[in-house]
RNA sequence: GGUCCGUUCGUCUAGGGGUUAGGACACGUCCCUUUCACGGAUGAAACACGGGUUCGAUUCCCGUACGGACUACCA
């Protein structure tokens, strides 16, 4: 075995993916290449009852929109291949019959229902059913039963499913990455179902031998897996593989902006903010959940912002392209407690990021349906003031419709007799500038003022307003250099008329 | 309940035995400006608590509290 790093990203295709799994899928990501490693994408889908169509190819669409490249895996093939779980299915049952082979697992009859019966009974009475080294002698299994019951059993094709027989007197300690020396004894771990009654592997199982077959250095996983740690390990010992077993890192969990928790779909919904990479469109309930994309958030901007959940420089360096990411990204820096999510900071980053591209992209994108050269001017005019792209838009509609009515507190205040005597001016001399541009228009207006006696701050917020109707926007030289010297004439004669002088 | 993990401004975090505890977002004020925004400046704002160890702990150790994850034939 090499020691090339080899880390892999494993979701499971039961939806859209969380934008916590695009968080953990970018850290393996950023440590791959970081140490000019591997970076695989496995698809976890053993649970066949909770198969979603769409989800697969929406991770592989996810990954791909944030600039997240795969070197061997679903989707690119590899080596290793299948890296679809499903796909994998005989090599598990494999796997397992050499642990029921060496004593490291057992054969369980017991049903789903009269576990849960255990459990319930249990409960009641204030502690909690393990299936372990105490409970399992008086269970239904291969341990207790004959070899031939056990025997008649299968052959009468009764449902079964493997279970690991964890040792009762183990201590299990591994040093995390992260979290430095964790320590658990096996007794509070219980024998885990292996090998499901369909045939098909728990995650468990279908996890640790995958890694190992598949030659994963490092397991980097969010922390709720943290608890079954020490079972993989003890997986790994039954197989014989601890001196090849990965690394682990436990990454700190994304929590609800407010109040306590992991940060989940309905925060979402509350918060008006996507929690989703991409708009996913459930095939089962019919429901949209919004994405960052679709919300107008720049890849660079989720990608900067969602590797600063968790994670530093340790310098004040705030914005980072992918590549910087790269080279300064360590586990050592990933921190350990869990991390809120800040819609805030997102938007920021992403007003970062859309300040840096050129007028040219966002207005072949945004403004397609715009004269390009006019569409550039637009973008100029709005990009700094707007935190998405389509804000560009929303806000540009004013340059397009002639205002229907006017501000009332600032007519009532601002259209005064030197506004309406400097406003008229202009507009009288308007007809005959030739080129009509902002520095042109602004040199006309002063002139024109000056002329009257008028000081271009008394009446400048009431031509705003006479032009566009609202108090508030963008600079007016160039919006009418924009708009266009008729138009600007027919609303200056509208202005005038509708409001009297 | 049990097991494990965690705890520095409201939020993301830097730091680390002696610091004016630093930065960023958000917030306040001021400047710039034709308004709004951008930008610039500036302000308010934190070491959960209690014991040790130490000349000295926010930093190390131990408790407590609080928070979280896990506790399925789901991943």
């Amino acid at each position: 075995m090499s020691d090339q790093v080899r880390v892999r990203f494993a979701p499971s295709p039961t939806g859209a993916l969380h934008i916590g799994g695009v968080r953990t899928a970018l850290y393996n990501y950023l440590f791959a290449r970081k140490t000019g490693g591997k970076m695989l994408l496995r698809i976890e889908d053993t649970d066949q009852t909770r198969f979603v169509e769409g989800a697969e190819n929406y991770i592989l669409e996810a990954l791909n929109w944030v600039g997240i490249t795969i070197d061997e895996g679903q989707s690119v093939g590899g080596a290793h291949a299948p890296y679809r779980q499903s796909e994998r299915k005989p090599i598990y049952m494999e796997y397992a019959k050499k642990l029921l082979d060496s004593g490291k697992a057992y054969y369980a009859f017991d049903t789903s229902e009269e576990l849960d019966a255990m459990r319930q009974t249990f409960e009641s009475q204030g502690s909690a059913f393990q299936y372990n080294a105490i409970s399992r002698t008086r269970l239904k299994n291969s341990l207790t039963l004959s070899a031939e019951e056990v025997e008649a059993k299968l052959s009468a094709g009764e449902p079964y499913v493997i279970r690991l027989k964890v040792p009762a007197k183990e201590e299990i300690r591994f040093k995390d990455l992260i979290r430095e020396w964790v320590v658990v004894h096996s007794s509070a771990v219980d024998d885990k179902v292996l090998m499901k009654s369909d045939g098909m592997p728990t995650y468990h199982l279908a996890n640790v031998v995958d890694d190992h077959l598949m030659e994963i250095s490092h397991v980097i996983r969010g922390e709720e897996w943290l608890p079954s740690a020490p079972l993989h390990i003890l997986l790994y010992r039954a197989f014989g593989w601890e001196d090849t077993m990965p690394k682990f890192a436990h990454l700190p969990l994304l929590l609800k902006p407010e109040g306590n928790g992991k940060l989940s779909k309905r925060d979402a919904d509350l918060g008006g903010f996507p929690v989703f990479p991409l708009e996913w469109n459930d095939p089962v309930s019919g429901n949209v959940a919004r994405g960052f994309r679709e919300d107008g958030y720049l890849k660079d901007a989720v990608v900067n912002f969602l590797a600063f959940l968790g994670w530093n420089p340790g310098t004040e360096q705030e914005m980072f392209t992918m590549d910087e990411l790269i080279e300064a990204f360590s586990l050592e820096r990933i921190s350990k407690s869990g991390a809120k999510f800040d819609i805030n900071k997102a938007k920021w980053f992403n007003q970062q990021y859309l300040k840096l591209q050129s007028d040219e992209e966002l207005a072949k994108q945004y403004l397609s349906d715009v004269e390009l050269e006019k569409a550039v001017k637009i973008v100029h005019l709005f990009k700094e003031r707007v935190t998405f792209p389509q804000e560009i838009v929303q806000e540009a509609q004013f340059l397009f419709n002639a205002p229907e009515n006017y501000d009332e507190a600032i007519v009532s205040s601002k259209w005064n007799d030197d506004a309406k005597k400097g406003i008229v001016a202009f507009k009288e001399a308007l007809p005959a500038l030739d080129n009509f541009v902002a520095e042109e228009i602004k040199h006309l207006l002063s002139a024109e003022l000056e002329k009257a006696g008028i000081k271009m701050g008394k009446i400048m917020q009431m031509l705003r307003v006479a032009i566009t109707g609202v108090g508030a926007g963008p600079d007016l030289m160039l919006s009418m250099e924009i708009m266009g010297k008729t138009e600007v004439l027919a609303r200056l004669e509208k202005a005038v008329s509708t409001l009297g002088v």
